[in-house]
DNA sequence: GGGGTATTTCAATAATTATTGAAATTATAG
DNA sequence: CTATAATTTCAATAATTATTGAAATACCCC
């Protein structure tokens, strides 16, 4: 372990804790371990990092993190920017929490509830005019589907394309945790 | 693939694709392949099944099938009931969507907030007196996630805990999906 | 309680998925 | 334009995860 200006030994087991947290718990959002551990080794530290500076500290290959990265950014959850002067490029997290949450719902939504409103407006004309027990049974529950996610493809939409509601909540959010944090210190 | 009493064979179809497109999707939630191929295909049937049948329908083994039901028990999206005067167990859909959100967003919980909420609880005090820029970020990071997930937890302890705004909102999904379903057949 | 049946468990194996590292590509500086 | 350095890609390999099926367990009726 790799000791960082002047940080306490317990900070550093901290770290490493929440990592490991973080890695488990990205499992099951489907999003592979060397990418939970690379985001989670980037969050807890201030200014981003190259990726020499990843692979030392996570003890992953190049390519790892490279991949590890693309995927970040696919998400948007990490930035690479491009330091004037520098040859090598600064992978950063997104900090703003507003951006966080648009973009895994933006994701979220075209992985998940798109395929299925897509198979589901396919199918359900494709049942016909079949009245046996099994297809009516079978159009009842992909018209329930298709109005269950129906729904909540919409509210992805309407956060999504601008203002809305929940974009209050979350402002909320950040107002609260700064609040806090400014609360702590005096 | 089984001939069932008097189905077409493009409703036959729909139903295999469904339980592809369905298995596919589990994979994001974390649900294995046999599992939710298990649970795509006792939606797309009347009246539940043995385990019998699902070996045959699916071609598993019985252990696989023992498993996924297990599982399905577990997320309480599936429940094995015992007719009287049977011998073989037969397993269920639920298909009251209230109770089935209400089940994954128990288990969910259970799963993935409440290990971070534990673990940030834990780690801002260790991280004690430390002022190094490091630990600095650090905190602020963890009572950022703290303030999100936080809510989130609320949100579901208030939506867990009974009647509520959510509720609502489900319930209009079902008599919409109710209301579309006789609007066809007029 | 015994005989027979259904179900669950779990170690072995199969299948899948992630990781590596060298080669190909892209970008930068001179 | 060429030389050089950083990054990405991808086939091979390693690690992980799911599936199997036989053994163990639980269950039920007589």
């Amino acid at each position: 372990m790799i000791r960082l200006s002047t940080m306490d030994d317990s900070t550093e087991q901290v770290r490493d804790e929440f990592i490991q947290l973080w890695s488990r718990l990205g499992q099951f959002w489907g999003i592979s371990a060397g990418t939970s551990r690379v985001y989670a080794w980037l969050l807890s530290r201030p200014d981003g990092a190259g990726s020499e500076a990843i692979m030392a500290g996570l003890g992953m290959s190049r390519g790892a993190v490279s991949m590890a990265c693309k995927e970040l950014r696919d998400w948007g959850l990490v930035i690479t920017v491009q330091d004037p002067g520098e040859r090598r490029g600064r992978h950063v997290v997104e900090t703003d929490l507003v951006t966080v949450v648009r973009n895994i719902v933006r994701a979220r939504k075209r992985r998940e509830w798109d395929p299925i409103l897509d198979g589901v407006r396919d199918w359900i004309p494709r049942l016909g005019s079949d009245d046996s027990r099994e297809a009516t049974v079978l159009r009842e529950r992909l018209e329930s589907i298709e109005a269950c996610v129906g729904m909540a493809d919409g509210m992805a939409r309407r956060f999504l394309d601008g203002g809305m509601l929940s974009d209050l909540g979350l402002r909320t959010i950040t107002a609260t945790a700064r609040r806090h944090r400014r609360g702590r210190k005096t």
